[in-house]
This record gives C-alpha cells, sequence and structure tokens, in this order.
DNA sequence: ATCAATGCAAATAATTTGCAAAAAG
DNA sequence: CTTTTTGCAAATTATTTGCATTGAT
C-alpha cells in the first residue's frame, strides 16, 4: 500500500491505522489526537503531509462541509458514491447510497458534454421526529 | 431590501451592488475589487461583515469548491435549486438545473426521517471534446 | 551510507475582531 | 445626538514550509 517509493514509518502507520479504526468523518486535528494515542511522537506536521497521499490515493475523500476546516471521509472505499445528509437540527451527517441519483447525474454530465468523474451531493434536512415527538431521535 | 433595520450605506451600496453586476461566482477578494470600482472606500472589513448578511438573507450562496476560500454564487435568487458541474479540464464551472433529482432527493430525505430543506451537487467531467477534437471548447 | 521523512517553529492565507473615528437616521 | 457602521491594523485559525535531525532501507 506504502509500496509506491514510500517508506513505512512509525507516524504514518498510526495516522493510516487512526484513519482506518473509525467509520465517522474527522479533521485534521482529531486524526492528529487518534494518531497520537498509537504513537506519541506524530506531529501535526506529517498528519497533514499524510492526508494528501491517501486522498491522492483514492483511500480517503476530503469533504467540506461549509466549517472553516477541512473533514476526511474514510468510508469512500467501500461506498465510492454515497452521499450525505446533514441534519440541520443536531449537526449529525448521514451516508446513503441511491443509485437513481447517480443514472441522472450521468445523463446530465453526457448531455453537456462531460465524462462524470466524481460527484459530491449534500442534503440539508431539519428532523420530522422532533417536530412530531419533540427530540431529534438522531442525536445520539 | 437592508430595510431591516440594517443602515443603507456606500459601502454597502457598492458590496451589494457589485455582488449582483456579475453572474460569475466570486470570492470575497474579488468582490472587494469590484466594489471599490463603485466605492473607492470600501474596505475589505465591510466586505467581510456584508457577506454573511446577503447569505442569510438568501441573496447569495456560499460555495464549497475545494479551494483554500470561499466562493460566492450569485444565481441562486433566481435558480434555488440549480447544481453545478466543474470541467476538470479546464477548471471552469457550469449550472444547472434538474428537477429529477429534486424529486429522489425529497424522496430520499423522506425515507430517512427529514424535511429536506437545502441542497448541493457538485458534479466533476471531464471534456469529451477535448478528447475526440483536441480541444475543451468549454475553455472560455 | 544515503536519502526520504520527521518534528519543530516560523510563515502563510483567509477571515475575524477591537477600537476609535465617521456617518446615518 | 444617538447608535450603527466604518477602516485600519492586530488577532485568530487552519494549513504549509524551511531546516537541521532522525530513521528506513
Amino acid at each position: 500500500m506504502e509500496s509506491k517509493g514510500l517508506r513505512v514509518t512509525g507516524p504514518r502507520l498510526a495516522i493510516v491505522e487512526a484513519a482506518f479504526n473509525t467509520t465517522k468523518h474527522f479533521t485534521a486535528e482529531e486524526l492528529l489526537d487518534m494518531a497520537r494515542v498509537l504513537d506519541k511522537s506524530a506531529s501535526r506536521a506529517t498528519v497533514y503531509r499524510t492526508l494528501p497521499i491517501l486522498v491522492e490515493s483514492g483511500l480517503l475523500r476530503e469533504m467540506d462541509f461549509g466549517k472553516n476546516c477541512k473533514y476526511y471521509d474514510p468510508n469512500y472505499a467501500e461506498h465510492p458514491n454515497h452521499n450525505h445528509i446533514i441534519c440541520q437540527d443536531c449537526e449529525k451527517i448521514f451516508e446513503f447510497d441511491e443509485d437513481k441519483i447517480e443514472e441522472i447525474e450521468e445523463e446530465v454530465s453526457r448531455k453537456m458534454g462531460f465524462k462524470l468523474e466524481g460527484q459530491n451531493l449534500q442534503l440539508r434536512g431539519s428532523c420530522e421526529k422532533l417536530k412530531s415527538i419533540g427530540s431529534c431521535t438522531h442525536k445520539e
């Protein structure tokens, strides 16, 4: 995996393992904390230097949720076309797959003279349960 | 429009007019330059203070295109549900409307216990013309 | 031994904020 | 006149980078 001319080092291993020990989205800072549990010496700089490697190799997806920092999604390799819906009541983010959307995306792209290479769909919703029973059951 | 307790000032007028003189997406810095054509005295701080007002009133949409700074889309009021496709060859961004996608989004949201409040779809495509005739006709 | 990878701290870039001065109502 | 808004410059936040040192091969 790292055998593309890249050396296997302690900090790198810790960062990669930390990234895939979770199924949740995380920030660079959160990844640093998780990696440091595995290797005390891992530094912020190495996290920031390792993240683009994982993104470019398709193992991690860089996500923008309108916050001031970037998030990383480790579920991309297993579900390459999953999308996100964000609860505007509890801020929790859920993933879903929907083939019909992809078909339409393909069709639209073709009509506009493109071959579809990637997609990113984010929905924002208000919680129906919050409205009916007074509490957002999505909230953990 | 600004009559929600907000004072109509020279810099504000310049910034708002600059924002809607264009149909292109722009950054805060670009808006500053455009606004300064109309009012020399407009400052960066006022641009950054005015942008959230326009976003919250639904006149402008804040967009993330994976760059380090935010972009603003002035076409949102006319086409509230438009989506974007980005040419990965020339980086140009195109807008499109597609009702079928919205229907599916509504359906997915409902199934997951949400009322759809907003959506953001970005496609990335490679240019077919570039492949067939050797130049990307999308490029201006 | 060699050269890539590291940690640190300083640099950068976008955005935000404190504050005294200016302008709107 | 009172209160909001302003421009400026300093502060903040996430991220990147230079460099001497460490560690993998």
